[in-house]
DNA sequence: GCCGGTGTATCAGCGTTCCTTATCGTCGCT
DNA sequence: AGCGACGATAAGGAACGCTGATACACCGGC
């Protein structure tokens, strides 16, 4: 199960075609022929069926343990060459949607100028893809949110040895159009709107699925999905009659025409963490301190 | 970064000998001097100090990163072999200490008596070690237990992709002795706590860091250090005034002079989560189902 | 139905990798 | 100082893994 076999049939069955992958890798098609049924001798077991080229049930089950495991082959690689590589003047963050705030931008722009001579870049990404990039080296620094137990710490992908710390802990709140007759409510139970529909922006605000598994309840009827991560768009939608989404108290509070109204139950907090894999160092460092002060 | 090189790696960390690592392995000395080398090569960076042979913050670095990753590597195989192998007629069932129920033990004879051939066999560990072993497939299945929030799974640590299902959530009670001035409340909050003397036993109670966590607030003090994983003795403790202890109600109300006192805040509970790597067969399905019904 | 095109499997050849054996250098202990 | 244990290094040979060539299966066009 050496990595590299393992890359190639991730390849392989992606593009469903050993001369395609061959073409990605740089080999011929026969090397990849070859290592694939190398592979498959190994693990004793038919991972593709050929013509058309589509994993077997094994090979299914074998691509679900290779993305992780490259994703940590990688995570461990880029881990040491940061360890041996001078500290770079550059500073990557990344965040999700929610985990921005003006608290963010005014620290990133005091480091920045603190350090003058740093590239400062800050990208918004998928929170998973933030934890992914951090822990192969390619963020300094991330900002993931997420809808937690006010005990509970945020579930990290555990694919290297990240460490975690809390940097800001907000309400959450149920987004209602204004004419809504609930809107004038101090506070909602979850449960008591599990027939009600709701937008999934998985972006953009709690997940349905977070919230379905909260209330442990199913009913939650999805309404408009929206694939963007902006929060503003997303409460057009709510303004507008769509449907309801839950969101950070203050982020759902900005937009006219919506409502804001506290979740009383299940007891949840929007948490924003700040995430990096070993002592940050250099710009990193300086902002990172900023950040949990 | 092959896993064969990794595992050399490790081992030779672990002995702190070329030499030891060698014979444990099966290779000569200068075969595993020339996988280090081909590693430290591969990476750039020194990875053990020689003689003696200690790890450098790199090689330590590795290190954390390589036992997640050959254990994940090894869940992968075991799970591909899980599913070309024919079904045996095995059932090895590991448990945490608390994950222990009447309940269980029911279940386990039920099963027995539907699959007569089978050899079943009940493990307490662990539950670390139940989730590793579920992964590479020596369980079939796994009980685990944990202090979480109502709302939120039980934290597994993802080396590979397990399935867990609920299948008991009872309340937590602190443990006290019958004389402490606080046993005849009927609630008690665990900050109002804070300054007592905690029995730290990892295996047999909700461990002194999780009290920490979930209160967001240091103190707790330790006080006996209790490493078995037997909640009755760790009881006896507690009735001897050696300290105080957080444990499923239940659990917890079963010992002579110890007295109960469900826990009111922070809102935890005690939940028990089966796991299994793929659907479950054979005898394993049948106590499956038999613990989730 | 035949034929070319596309795509995978297989084989021979060859360079590289990796292990073993043998030997050397070095450290630590007596 | 000398010995013994340990790791590094050199050389040789087996095994591995890639390329290039070729065989074989499938599909579509005519």
């Amino acid at each position: 199960m050496d990595p590299h076999l393992l890359r190639t049939f991730v390849t392989v069955a992606r593009h469903g075609s050993f001369s395609a992958a061959a073409r990605e890798l740089g080999y011929t098609q026969s090397a990849v022929s070859q290592q694939i049924a190398a592979l498959e001798a190994d693990l004793r077991a038919p991972l593709l069926g050929r013509r058309p080229v589509v994993p077997t049930p094994a090979g299914a089950r074998l691509l679900e343990h290779a993305g992780p495991l490259l994703l940590r082959v990688e995570a461990a690689r880029a881990d040491i060459a940061r360890l041996v590589a001078a500290p770079r003047a550059r500073l990557a963050v990344g965040v999700s949607a929610l985990a921005q705030s003006p608290s963010l931008a005014g620290a990133l722009a005091q480091t920045h100028r603190q350090h003058p001579g740093a590239e400062v870049t800050l990208r918004v990404l998928p929170g998973e893809t933030v934890s992914a990039l951090v822990a192969t080296g390619e963020l300094d620094l991330g900002l993931i949110d997420g809808a937690v137990a006010p005990t509970d710490p945020l579930h990290l992908p555990d694919v290297s040895p990240l460490t975690a710390r809390a940097v800001a802990e907000l309400p959450l709140a149920v987004a209602l159009p204004a004419h809504h007759p609930l809107s004038a409510r101090t506070g909602l139970r979850l449960h008591d709107l599990s027939d009600a529909r709701w937008l999934d922006a998985p972006a953009a605000a709690v997940p349905l699925a977070r919230l379905r598994a909260a209330a442990a309840a199913d009913g939650f009827r999805p309404a408009v999905g929206y694939a963007g991560a902006d929060p503003a768009g997303l409460l057009a939608l709510v303004a507008a009659g769509h449907g309801l989404a839950v969101l950070p108290h203050a982020t759902a509070e900005t937009a006219p025409g919506v409502r804001a109204v506290p979740l009383a139950a299940p007891r949840l907090v929007h948490r924003v963490e700040l995430i990096h894999s070993g002592p940050p160092t250099g710009p990193a460092a300086d902002l990172a301190a900023r950040l949990v002060a």
